[in-house]
DNA sequence: AAGTGGTCTAGACCACGCG
DNA sequence: GCGTGGTCTAGACCACTTT
């Protein structure tokens, strides 16, 4: 293959061994030594591939124990990825209110697209976040049909889109850019949310950027916050 | 000093260089081997701490030429903190509309205090940023007066308190907890705004944690996203 | 050609967790 | 006591940038 760099080679090794679930969420990896000695190898190779891992979210160290794999292979301080997960107390449900089908580019997507998006169609898909019943957050969702094909509602694994592109297709989110506004709650929105319209609602644009080439995600966002702000933390 | 990680001293040496501004934003570090021959070590070493200062965003290197100096020491993806610098097609202006003074704790700080805190007093400031000389977010600020002197706004280096705080007081950011909303401007924030009373803005409640013990920085920013929206991104 | 950072080897000793 | 990760040594060779 590539083996360029041994470490690199350990590592994708790992990542990929994680992303597909064979090192599943809080089992341990190999010591160093046994890497060390089936990579032939010495321990600096190795720690130099842990390392990496570790920065990126995919494990953590615990010392004369072992290196543990994390949940979500990913940590970017994204508030769409990391805002309701976060929010234990409390019972949060996902539901589909419209599953992955053909359409056309909606304009409420405010970034600008890549040619070959425009050319393409694209899949759309909209859940609505529950916390204690109470409907919280519109998702829309899109991408190029030419990018990535529909995946039906049914294959989502637990739920949650991101997974299945993790687990299923070995794709990453390499980045994200988002942009944050207030804004009067539109009719639509407004009943979807059981809020009065023209009320404050938190809308949050976003375009995820992928591992696959061509494959950016689009995400809109709509959020009543009167109760529950959407909240992160950053440490180092 | 402690000297217990070789690693740490040198990391630690060469991170205040890099706050106190001897080596200054653009400036090369010595080379690894100058390092090394200096802490008589060995570049391993050097380069374990050299990385972490990569990692924490003080440092880029550049093969075959040397470690260069940053800009900013931190890159937390905090809105608070890259919101409007980031905006730079646009002339960007910070107005102190209420200098640092001892005050009562407000009630609008929405994160709970410590006892110590609420034992103390604080220093309060206000600042209004405005972008084309249009106003478009006020932002209050408060910390325990117990923990860190009044510092007057003439003293704010670049009229930046976090530089300030950096540069003169060695201080480090070490941490952040946000809560963002929408909702509806209150009178006296629309009139600092320009807007309509009731129309929606989004407010960030934000609690900085520093490197000193005891001294949170508390902020709400109240901001008018209606031309502006607040826009971050994220890569790895 | 000389200097810089990038990768790697082959060891060593220490600190932590567990049986 | 044993296995684990954490730190460190003393080299080597390679790739990149500059002179």
């Amino acid at each position: 293959m590539k083996t360029k760099n041994k470490y690199q080679d350990i590592k994708d090794y790992f990542k990929k061994k994680i992303q597909t679930g064979v090192y599943g969420v809080g089992s341990y990896l190999p010591s160093e030594n046994e890497i060390r000695a089936q990579y032939a190898t010495t321990r600096t190779t190795v720690r130099k591939a842990l390392d990496e891992l570790l920065k990126e979210g995919y494990i953590e160290k615990e010392h004369g124990r072992g290196s543990r794999v994390l949940e979500r292979g990913k940590s970017l301080g994204l508030l769409t990825l990391k805002g309701f997960s976060g929010v234990t107390d409390y019972e949060v449900k996902t539901r589909v209110t419209q599953k992955p089908k053909l359409s056309d580019w909606d304009d409420s997507i405010d970034f600008k697209l890549t040619e070959e998006e425009r050319r393409a169609n694209c899949v759309f898909f909209q859940r609505v976040r529950y916390i204690n019943k109470n409907p919280i957050v519109v998702e829309n969702n899109w991408y190029s049909s030419k990018a990535l094909e529909l995946i039906p509602a049914e294959d989502f694994v637990d739920g949650s889109f991101f997974k299945t592109l993790m687990q299923k297709h070995l794709i990453e989110i390499t980045g994200a850019e988002q942009k944050i506004r207030a804004e009067p709650s539109s009719f639509e929105i407004a009943k979807k949310l059981n809020i009065t319209p023209n009320s404050p609602i938190l809308n949050i644009s976003v375009r995820f950027r992928t591992s696959r080439a061509g494959l950016n995600l689009y995400g809109n966002l709509y959020c009543n916050t009167a109760e529950h702000p959407i909240g992160n933390s950053y440490f180092r």
